[in-house]
DNA sequence: CTGAAAGCGCTTACAG
DNA sequence: CTGAAAGCGCTTACAG
């Protein structure tokens, strides 16, 4: 009963069923070289007979080559980064590699240990989304133990390592004179950590875009970028600011937050107080109101991930698409 | 420059610098056998000056054993699925393992293919949340090529392999008894999807807590079990049973949707309408007013997984403490 | 297309 | 504690 007792099927067992070479066998499996139609038919065949399962640790050690990818994601709790990681799961896979997902809390330590840990797997390639505090120097030395390495919506300042992220401060630029156009005078940006480099470019957008009027008052409450910090920098706003007519908010999860509180007020969120989100969760259209938001497809991103791998691409940023969506917020 | 060219430094190497002889090496890298303090500390510089990487492909496929442990999991866009898939990694990483998250998106056909090519990578243990319509013949076969096979949350029908699940049935009886407590006596359970067994067993709790008074009337609408889920369940029921004076909601995601949906038609959730979620989330303590709500350890659960790798344990069903946590709603 | 042979980087007895 | 040897299951030229 016990697997361990019996000893495994191999190709040298297929061979012998199929009544060819163990090379025939390999050369199949692995679709390379000449094989007649014949010579699959039997292999496969006996794949079938023999419940043979290939084993890519032996195949992996005497080719030198893996096709393992690795996803290391920083907060897996966070819907739009679990959505992103689904995404390129699905997407890595469908160009035939294999993805293994991990996730490292947001702490630069255990990202550490964690990569380290995969280096022994000879993990092919690596699809980061940085802890805060990344090193640039030991982002760097990745590339000599990986074929390749990618960072993905974050930026970790002096890496020469490629890097795959919306461009934040269009999208916030948009947002930002969406709100302009309704007339706004005294808007707030609220959410998020000041240390992470897509906060610095959402703030950049939302200040580029003010500084083209004159008349406009601002300021920001920054928060954790989750429900509870959207609540909390919101409340802060109210209370600091009761002249405000519009918030711009990191990302969605913050506006929730902040519309929660809002309706807690006995305010109607799009009527009394703009409100726009970032990331443009699934969630979003359906609120009540709809929430306006800045949509960074996920799509993109993946595909724009999955053509570095590809093309073997060792450098350079590669912004996608940030689109403002209107909606009634 | 490229790391392809150069030779990769083994054991053998490492050998050579320290001095000692490769077999030391090896006993050394594994903490096995008598090897002398000097001799592990001459392997380490060597492992050191030479850059040395563990190559675990070798290893297991010369010892034919594994440390990796892949984590299964039908909905990381779930936030309490992602929550629980990041524990159990935590978990099962403290145990010394290597681990593997891969998501089905709820799709059986995914979950056949991710899971035939785990095998192939020779995985020692599989966790697996079933992904809805997964067959008991597959998965009990399943303990054939895996030395150790975990269902958690989902029960399948007439499997074999052992299953972690919370007290589903208990958890929403206690919060049933809570609202009935409450004098109420027209009550309805929202949101979740009938074919999920989660979902029998805690509609059989809601039930269960309904026989034993006479007087009380029970409505249930279904819909998918995220917000938007349960702002339509909830919108569906205050439209067909204006009395209602509670609902109890499949999890914390559907509540989220349906006091959304009562504070947009003007209601207070806890004062006019009573709600009660199962999960508890991190933010529910947050809401205005606190969520009540299903609180289910995820720690004793992967606590629980754990227990099982360990242990080798092949059967049973493992249930753990589902507790009723009244809050404001 | 086949078969024999070497070797990927380790582990594991075993004799010293 | 060491060293030589065998072997895990594959891939990869190479001669036929």
């Amino acid at each position: 009963m016990n697997k361990n007792s019996k000893q495994s099927i191999t190709i040298h067992d297929v061979a012998r069923v199929a009544g060819v070479s163990k090379s025939t066998v390999s050369l199949v499996l692995q679709g390379k070289g000449k094989t007649s139609a014949l010579a699959k038919e039997k292999v496969h065949a006996a794949i079938l007979q023999t419940g043979y399962v290939y084993n890519r640790e032996a195949a992996a050690l005497r080719s030198k080559s893996s096709d393992l990818v690795a996803i290391v994601v920083n907060d897996l709790t966070n819907p739009y980064c679990a959505k992103l990681a689904v995404t390129l799961e699905n997407h890595v896979r469908a160009l035939g590699f294999m993805t293994t997902l991990v996730s490292t809390n947001d702490n630069a330590l255990t990202q550490t240990q964690v990569i380290a840990k995969l280096q022994e797997y000879r993990v092919k390639a690596l699809v980061i989304f940085p802890a805060i505090n990344t090193q640039a120097s030991w982002l760097n030395q990745l590339k000599t133990s990986y074929t390749q390495v990618v960072t993905i919506m974050r930026q970790v300042a002096n890496s020469t390592v490629p890097c795959v992220l919306p461009n934040n401060e269009d999208g916030i630029y948009q947002a930002t004179q969406a709100l302009l156009a309704r007339g706004h005078k005294h808007i707030a940006f609220i959410g998020g950590d000041a240390v992470a480099s897509e906060y610095t470019q959402r703030i950049n957008g939302f200040n580029n875009a003010l500084k083209e009027l004159h008349d406009i008052q601002s300021w920001v409450f920054n928060s954790s970028a989750n429900r509870h910090g959207g609540r909390l920098a919101m409340s802060q706003c109210l209370a600091q600011v009761p002249q405000v007519e519009s918030v711009v908010c990191f990302n969605d999860m913050v506006a929730y937050g902040a519309i929660e509180h809002l309706r807690e007020q006995g305010l109607t969120p799009g009527t009394d107080i703009g409100v726009i989100g970032f990331e443009d969760l699934d969630d979003s259209q359906f609120m009540n109101p709809p929430l306006s938001s800045v949509r960074v497809d996920v799509d993109e991103l993946a595909r724009t991930v999955c053509d570095l791998i590809v093309n073997n691409t060792q450098e350079g940023v590669h912004q996608t698409v940030a689109e403002f969506i209107q909606r009634q917020s």
